[in-house]
RNA sequence: GGGCGGUUAGCUCAGUUGGGAGAGCACCAGCUCGACAAGCUGGGGGUCACUGGUUCGAGCCCAGUACCGCCCACCA
């Protein structure tokens, strides 16, 4: 064994026997009934491993990994998906470079290509997350465009037609010009840009006055129906009723009033513009106005534009604004800085416009799940986030189903030709339903990609059929993922869940922190503050990277620290090392726990009481308490104290001595091996006696034994401390002088000497615990352990006063 | 604009019913002995963002202020 312990070599050489020896599959290492189930939150296809991910995956693997050693059949299964236009953005780009378009190509060989470049290019984070060592049963890959997987987002599809929640309406969406999509509230991105606000005079029919509208869309005023302004705005009592010109277009509108209007925005007038705005296409509807488009789903000027059709909707503007000017309507024009919405996947800027789309309704689809919250069936940690959950299931809008785009589910709805819709699983289905020799024409849309997603924990399983997956493996437990898709993904799992198989998918679920650059900022590419989570696992390993992920996972963004990953580097490094010295003392002994010596079961009582409240934290998915707990029990108790203190006995071949000291490293790689898995499993191969992996192997059991031992060392820490500091030795026992004598080595040092530093030390601390008991009001009102505690503190430093051989007085 | 979170040592962060301010890194000093110099031991260093309040006692509870961040959002 080498000094330094190099992580790269031992973590692949385990992640690929554990994953060949088929330790990873559901099942391994059971020993009792109860299922364990997580299932990952499904990566894009085309995505790439990200600090998030690597993170996510560090705390479902603990998570997976305690449960499996504490015999738990496990399945923790992965898989991908089919992103409909994060993918398709990336299949256009390479057809773009090629000189093609999609249009070109054809809906059916565009879908043959884009199922090409996945074979090739797709699917990288699968290897990444091995590499971590995330022991995800990999033989269950599943993705959303399997064949089975389809015919479960069909067959829920059809479930919610049946239901009577899914319709076709005309209204307002995001439309992406680039993409040609409708694309959910969800997917716009706003970003802050430099605009223009013009100031507009729209006179009034009879020629008497006018009222002045700010706009930063001037080709818009071609598809104007009204004027807006407050109910309560004084200024324009007597507007209302009246009617005004729309520029341009002459066209005679009517002035309404409507509370959505703002009055301290621009002059408090608001043009009306359905067609193009979602809230002017609320107010439209509510008083019933007609809805004109006059820009077209590329996003330039269409041919109601009239003579601006087929113009760009800058150049339609600046003939708008050239033609107020010439008339004195324009009053002035002025900087403004706003956000706009843009498409997530192209940054491109989102046209609001009326399309014929298909919509799910929200209300009672959600009922039952946010019963299942409010009664904590599922429950969201933090506390803050399950709060939050309930109130963005309250408010769901109905949920826009249908996208423009080639790549996905194409949806289950056929058009006869005299009209008639007609949804179905399958065309035979569909054919059926129509009779025998009617014309069918699919619908061309597909499913917004997250309509699938809705489904991961069901149809991972193999629903609609019942299969054995299902009936064991349903509900699962956890569901693990970052803040931004509850409302886009986990909380339409549950509802799912409810509404196919009558309950929630999983009881907890965990929001993991989100991982920020170190200065602060997030992560991103376009930022360049994004660092990859496969340089710290090459440098330092898997093993230090989980580790440093997790600790720093405490409060909601953090930020990374590549400090923390060293720490984790330092600990494995420390682990192999003190394995080392005790194989090297320790050749044909086989451990056993038969600790005759006070160091030796006061270990064993500390890793135990270790493991409880590592067990606690993790209980509470509080990764980086556990994390913490784990460094010190490690360090500073195994290595420093009792390594220490054994080694005399170890190098004089004490084989009781190294028999014990193997098994209580045992027990602490049991422990560490759900954050270390890999340096962990090295060390435990080398153990004599060895007789399963330790992936496998059995979590501790509870042992109370030694607890009490683990207060008496306390007295000989204690010494040492006071010897340390002042040079002084404290009267002890036989068996701590030995423990004293072995960890501290008075012969080698004689402490700092500084016994008048040390008098005073305790002095003060004796006059404050003093001045403390002397307070009625701190006797009478403190709870009885304070006071209590308070006691015992006084005792032991008037006793450690007077081992010093000083007085309370100077 | 709304929601959530943060502000504690030079840096990154803990601090669990309110009861003597902590860890890791960095720094200084000593050890440098047959696991490990990626080691051991000790040490210096903090008006716990600010202002008020409750309390015998506040980093912690309450009210407010100021910054910072994340998420969400249809003020043209």
């Amino acid at each position: 064994m080498e000094p330094l312990y190099t992580p790269a070599g031992v973590e692949l050489r385990w992640q690929e026997t554990w994953e060949a020896e088929g330790l990873y599959a559901a099942g391994a290492g059971r020993r009792r009934d109860d299922a364990y189930v997580i299932a990952v939150p499904p990566p894009n296809v085309t995505g790439e491993l990200h600090m998030g991910h690597a993170l996510n995956g560090s705390i479902q693997d603990v998570l997976v990994r305690w449960h499996r050693m504490r015999g738990y059949d496990t399945l923790w299964q992965p898989g991908y998906d089919h992103a409909g236009i994060s993918t398709q953005n990336v299949v256009e780009k390479q057809l773009a470079a090629e000189g093609l378009s999609r249009q070109e190509l054809g809906r059916e060989e565009f879908v043959r290509r884009t199922w090409q470049w996945l074979e090739t290019t797709g699917r990288t984070i699968m290897g990444q997350f091995r590499r971590l060592g995330c022991s995800l049963d990999y033989s269950r890959e599943r993705f959303t465009m399997d064949d089975e997987y389809v015919r479960a987002v069909l067959t829920f599809f059809v479930r919610l037609w049946q239901r009577g929640w899914i319709y076709r309406a005309n209204r307002i969406v995001n439309w992406c010009p680039f993409h040609q999509t409708a694309i959910s509230d969800l997917e716009v991105v706003h970003e802050e840009m430099d605009d223009t606000l013009s100031y507009v005079r729209y006179p009034f029919a009879d020629g008497d006055g006018f009222l002045t509208v700010a706009t930063v869309r001037p080709a818009t005023i071609l598809a104007d129906v009204a004027v807006a302004v407050h109910p309560d705005d004084e200024r324009y009592r007597d507007a209302v009723g009246r009617e005004v010109v729309v520029p341009y277009v002459e066209r005679h509108v009517p002035v309404i009033a409507d509370p959505r209007v703002e009055p301290e925005f621009g002059t408090g007038a608001l043009k009306i513009t359905p067609g193009h705005d979602p809230t002017d296409f609320e107010i439209g509807r509510d008083h019933g106005l007609p809805e004109p488009m006059v820009i077209g789903l590329d996003g330039t000027m269409n041919v109601d534009a009239g003579d601006l059709a087929g113009l760009s909707q800058a150049e339609a503007s600046e003939r708008v604004l050239d033609w107020l000017r010439q008339r004195d309507q324009l009053e002035r024009r002025e900087h403004y800085r706003h956000a706009v919405g843009t498409c997530e996947r192209c940054h491109t800027r989102i046209e609001p416009l009326i399309s014929l789309q298909w919509w799910c309704r929200m209300d009672e689809p959600a009922a039952p799940a946010i019963a299942a919250l409010r009664e904590r069936r599922v429950r969201y940690h933090p506390e803050s986030q399950h709060r939050f959950a309930i109130s963005s299931l309250e408010e769901a809008p109905d949920w826009c189903l249908s996208r423009q785009l080639w790549w996905g589910h194409q949806l289950p709805i056929w058009y006869t030709p005299d009209g008639e819709t007609i949804c179905a699983v399958s065309e035979e289905a569909a054919r059926a339903q129509a009779g025998e020799g009617v014309e069918l024409e699919r619908d061309p849309d597909v499913l917004d990609t997250w309509f699938s997603s809705a489904l991961w924990p069901l149809a991972t399983l193999g629903w609609p059929e019942e299969t054995p997956e299902l009936r064991r493996y349903y509900p699962g437990d956890v569901d693990s993922t970052a803040r931004e898709i509850i409302r886009l993904w986990v909380n339409r799992m549950i509802w799912a869940g409810l509404e196919l198989l009558d309950d929630v998918p999983f009881t907890d679920v965990i929001i993991h922190s989100t991982v920020l650059a170190p200065d602060g900022r997030r992560m991103s590419k376009s930022l360049g503050t994004g660092i990859d989570p496969m340089q710290p696992i090459a440098e330092h390993g898997a093993d230090a990277t989980r580790y440093g992920l997790l600790k720093i996972s405490s409060t909601q963004d953090v930020r990374f620290s590549i400090g923390a990953i060293e720490e984790g580097r330092k600990l494995a490094n420390k682990l192999w090392n003190v394995a080392r010295l005790i194989f090297q003392n320790a050749t044909l002994v086989t451990p056993a726990v038969s600790p005759r010596a006070l160091e030796e079961r006061w270990i064993l009582g500390r890793i135990d009481a270790a493991r409880a409240e590592v067990e606690d934290c993790w209980g509470r998915f509080d990764f980086a308490t556990a994390t913490s707990a784990l460094y010190h029990v490690t360090f500073d108790d195994f290595c420093d104290w009792y390594a220490e203190a054994i080694k005399p006995r170890l190098y004089d071949g004490d084989k009781d001595a190294a028999a014990t000291a193997l098994a209580a490293l045992e027990r602490l790689l049991v422990l560490l091996h759900p954050v270390l898995p890999h340096v962990t499993e090295e060390i435990w191969s080398q153990l004599p006696n060895r007789r399963t992996r330790l992936i496998v192997s059995p979590w501790l059991e509870p042992d109370d034994r030694f607890a009490a031992d683990v207060t008496a060392l306390e007295r000989v820490r204690e010494a040492a401390q006071i010897f340390r500091r002042s040079g002084v030795r404290v009267e002890l026992g036989a068996d701590e002088q030995r423990i004293f004598a072995a960890v501290v080595r008075p012969e080698r040092s004689a402490g700092n000497g500084n016994v008048d530093a040390e008098l005073e030390r305790l002095r003060k601390e004796v006059e404050r615990a003093e001045a403390m008991l002397a307070n009625g009001r701190f006797v009478q009102n403190a709870p009885a352990h304070v006071v209590e505690a308070e006691r015992e503190k006084l005792a032991r430093y008037r006793r450690e006063l007077e081992a010093l051989g000083g007085s309370e007085r100077s």
